[in-house]
DNA sequence: GTTGACTCTCCCCCCGGGGGAGGGTCGATA
DNA sequence: TATCGACCCTCCCCCGGGGGGAGAGTCAAC
């Protein structure tokens, strides 16, 4: 019948940090405070209001709202009014949520291909089976640092069907400056509808492959190591050459490009 | 090349309070800042890096986490622990937001279910089609106060079923102290397995039904006046009586009894 | 040199409380 | 009636992620 706050902090299932909260706030003040101790005591009116804001509060709504639908300013009319205005947020924060969730389903399906990729055995040059896959790319003649501006493309338009790291496929063997022929792109999980951007399906290949660590004016020495190997092996490469970009630019964790990870990829007959 | 804070800010959309507080907890600090009149200036860099925090702020990690993930503290090996536990976080938020959604789309229609009762004439006799509906109930004989106790049951083991207000049915039409058949329950959406409570087809029924505002010992008046109309209208009674519990002590919003509405419906021949 | 747009620091505010210091009170037992 | 341990009080600072605004200094263009 007059309940200390620890006790009515048991019964409420309300910490006695909150229920001080509350008092301070008007919104749940106790049934009587002794005026020489300043101790609140709490009683079953109390009880009940508690048991009304837990219930409020298990539908999130903002201790304010619960205020004025408790104390009832306007007379209750506006219950509807709060409870769809309560459910347009919380409709609103799940769609947002959702899509954080999405992203970071993707990301963490990147990031466990990626360590796939490094556990077996970082540095070595070894034989890749690698399977067909749909791709939107865009070709054109330029230079290597164009890459970069053409991935943008193609990100902005598809990047919600992107499947996985993004890559290039180089159709000369040797160094070109100004005139490299390329086609760069992502795996896609669907097929959209796109302009600029090429939908095809990349067929499957046997590939020597290594993965390059660093930035990108370093590919120099990982070229050189992968193409004797092919010579050394007496193995017939192939074109194009495939670029695999692991972690690069678009990753927001590879600062400076000292991290980037980049597996090379050249088909052998 | 050398950006101030109003123009960084367009640059990356993050406004300039919160560039401030970025640099204040050394999340991005600016590339200089001039000893004299501690500006801040920004350049590449800054947006790079401020481009890696929108991407992760996107994706809700907490400011301390960037920082983490940003200046690389262990080696970059933890990113995908992060990204785990970050779509945990939200997996958890979400699931949370979705009971509360789904009991806000209940208290919703249960509210309009309530105002489209009362805007049918309040304080007016009037005949209803009642339909027929599932419903979970008990029955006991007792007092009229020990319904509350029994919804509670119900409520406790129903909860996730429950479509609409409480109801009791009551197999006697005199007023009973001590020894009143009552059945009371809810209707339900669907049939789960329960103990004490029976899960039944309540029948359709045609009913002279009136609105009761106000705490339950007032419920004699009204009943008054609808026995009155049945009489006058030459009506036979049928049993049992149903009240229908619109807003009542289950509600939170309803304070004291003064806001209770009831609906009295007696079935008649 | 003037002016208007910018930027600085500093302080307080939002929500929903948590942590802890330092000190007073309650009630059951000895 | 004294004591003791459990309980309670106020007061102040803290979290995250910034926003608002006061009052003063600075930049750049004309």
């Amino acid at each position: 019948m007059r309940w200390p706050i620890g006790y009515f902090s048991r019964l409420t299932g309300f910490s006695i940090k909150t229920l001080r909260h509350y008092d301070a706030i008007g919104l749940l003040p106790p049934a009587t405070v002794d005026s020489d101790s300043r101790y609140r005591y709490y009683d079953e009116s109390s009880l009940e209001r508690a048991r009304a804001i837990a219930a409020l509060r298990a539908l999130e709504f903002p201790l304010s709202d619960i205020g004025d639908l408790l104390d009832g300013d306007s007379g209750g009319g506006e219950l509807l009014e709060l409870l769809v205005a309560q459910h347009e947020r919380i409709s609103a924060r799940l769609a947002a949520l959702e899509i954080s969730r999405d992203r970071l389903d993707r990301a963490i399906a990147a990031e466990r291909n990626l360590r796939e990729r490094l556990a077996s055995g970082s540095d070595a040059i070894r034989f890749i089976e690698v399977p067909e896959m749909s791709v939107a790319t865009i070709r054109f003649t330029g230079r290597y640092d164009e890459v970069g501006q053409s991935l943008g493309i193609i990100g902005r338009s598809c990047g919600e069907v992107i499947a996985g790291p993004a890559f290039s496929l180089y159709y000369q063997a040797e160094y070109r400056e100004d005139d490299a022929d390329i086609e760069t792109g992502f795996p896609i999980r669907e097929s959209i509808d796109v302009s600029r951007v090429t939908l095809r399906t990349l067929p499957a290949a046997t590939v020597l492959a290594l993965v390059h660590h660093g930035p990108y004016d370093t590919l120099g020495h990982s070229y050189e190591r992968l193409l004797r190997q092919v010579e050394t092996e007496g193995l017939g490469l192939q074109l194009p050459i495939r670029e695999v970009y692991l972690k690069g630019p678009g990753s927001p964790l590879a600062r400076g490009g000292e991290r980037f990870v980049t597996e090379i990829q050249i088909p052998i007959g």
